[in-house]
DNA sequence: TATTGTTATACTCTATAACTATA
DNA sequence: TATAGTTATAGAGTATAACAATA
């Protein structure tokens, strides 16, 4: 009438894409912010300044859609990067309301040294696939999270 | 000098798995929370409900180890379920200090109800994929998070 | 009328310290 | 001395409402 004989029967959640998925994602990203914390990094903070690299000229708001952050989230993240002079706000020639975001030359080296830093926590913390393991997963992963399509789904317009 | 082209370059950050399974967990979980709610269920406690069930005499330390949830944390949601006539809790014979947790009959039938309604929007969320495509992705998955050789990770032994 | 960036604020989730009763 | 369950509380993450400037 106690516990059970040893091992838990977590079979009925395995089973689940969503279980996994998340369970998966806060093992590697977990693992991410003891590499990153030399560098006062935060997974989220990083993948800010990578898109702003990758898209100079990229404003709040789509970083805001392309990350999953509702823009007065955003906020304190781009101010405390503009004040560690990472990244630069710079009038948007268009949108008079809006912000250009640029890389500093700082920003652009800390996030080369990031991406390394980031490239070798992902792959340690997946060191049980293989690398051709590894690209299916990304594949399928992207399936999932790209497909927009997916009826009836009101609630993660943002997530 | 502004806004990129039209379409953000995200190329850097899908390369990440942890970047790819958070993305698609937030997609597969994000979408539970709809389905579940006329069942008066999260993602959280129907993990909890299913596990009770099934294996009854677990302890709640041991649903800690099983889903990443620190000890103080799980208190008000076990006793949610337990005032809600869907867990009881029965001393634990070996271990005076511990309780044993068994699903009531109400339980029991809540947690089949709710498992059929997980599992199709589980599989609603992963339209794209095919069948064997989803046990691919199960299995890498689990490789991920059930290495726990993962040397030098400090971070996220609760996780 | 809608959108960008912003403030203020609330709510949820997660984490730490410390206590009790047992082991 | 260590562990199970618990309380209290702090911190991080995520959410909505509302505003000024601009579209």
């Amino acid at each position: 009438m106690n516990a059970p004989a040893q091992p838990i029967n977590t079979g009925a959640l395995e089973a689940f894409v969503g279980y996994n998925a998340r369970r998966a994602s806060l093992v590697v990203m977990g693992a991410l912010d003891v590499p990153l914390a030399p560098l006062n990094l935060t997974p989220v903070t990083f993948s800010l300044l990578s898109l702003v690299a990758d898209n100079p000229g990229i404003t709040a708001r789509q970083l805001c859609g392309s990350l999953g952050i509702l823009p007065p989230n955003i906020v304190a993240l781009l101010a405390g990067l503009v004040e560690r002079g990472l990244i630069t706000r710079l009038p948007h020639t268009s949108d008079k309301r809006a912000q250009s975001l640029h890389p500093t030359d700082a920003g652009a080296a800390l996030r080369r040294q990031a991406q390394a830093v980031v490239q070798g926590s992902d792959n340690s913390s997946t060191a049980a696939l293989s690398s051709a393991e590894r690209t299916v997963l990304l594949t399928l992963l992207q399936k999932i999270y790209k497909t927009r399509d997916n009826t009836q789904n009101v609630g993660e317009m943002v997530a």
